[in-house]
DNA sequence: ACGACGATTACGACGCGTGACAGTTA
DNA sequence: TTAACTGTCACGCGTCGTAATCGTCG
């Protein structure tokens, strides 16, 4: 299933770091920092040291992505990551503890969510009334 | 008018920094900050030095607080409150070109509306899985 | 003259990347 | 050969925090 030890050889499509970047819309640069700061190693390197992703790092990488709006920093997709591969992984003692510290980040991602709404209302108001004062033909007076 | 000649004693309120800084919900260096980037400029000062805001820029700074989520930097919300200071001003000439300039920027606050709308959308079903990943009893397996 | 408040200046730090470079691999 | 990739170091930007030192207000 998810872990098929029956199938020695991976055949799936790995992909090196420019092909990732590209398809997910990060630079070079953006992907190996990421990296530098524990947020996704690659699955293999080539005997060359060349970087090698599978497509699960890719969907990685596009989580990443979409994690950003809600003011996560680096450090914390890390962490929550993190506790997200053990809350899937095996251990059955430790996905417990996992799936608490994941609790934890959802709902400070429910509180990211509900200011971002907030935010989102009073700067709707904001772009309206910009508008209006920007088409007035002729202000109040 | 605006501007009353025939009122020599501006008897409106003036607050100091701390004052305004409080009711804004800004630190003292965030309001210097701001001026020093061109946002605001106190409307006067003490004979000492001491900066002296009217109710009018409490609002402005509260106005620039929300502009913030918009991700507009300093130095756009600069040019945007001036061009519409000058939208508002007295100068019939000017006011057109102002105009024009504000809805400029009206139109990126729409932009950035949208991609925040967006992001908000794909934040939202992040968390929701984040939630689900957390309190499921036991994964796919 | 006292205590709260403010001014100015300057150094620093954090978060998030972005070059640039010289060497290696495909 | 050429394009893609490697590691490393360092830099930049925006947004303030903080502290020192000194002046002002009532």
């Amino acid at each position: 299933m998810a872990t098929p030890a029956s199938d020695p050889t991976p055949a799936r499509t790995l992909l090196q770091i420019g092909e990732v970047a590209e398809r997910v819309g990060l630079s070079l640069r953006t992907v190996r920092y990421y990296e530098e700061q524990g947020l996704l190693t690659p699955e293999s390197r080539t005997a060359g040291g060349f970087r090698l992703y599978s497509e699960d790092q890719v969907d990685r990488l596009l989580l990443i992505k979409q994690m950003k709006p809600l003011g996560f920093t680096v450090q914390e997709m890390c962490e929550l990551l993190e506790a997200r591969d053990v809350a899937r992984g095996a251990d059955e003692g430790d996905r417990a503890a996992a799936r608490a510290r994941l609790a934890n980040y959802a709902e400070r991602a429910a509180e990211r969510l509900d200011k971002l709404r907030r935010q989102l209302r009073d700067a709707q108001g904001l772009a309206e009334q910009l508008r209006d004062e920007a088409t007035a033909t002729a202000p109040g007076r």
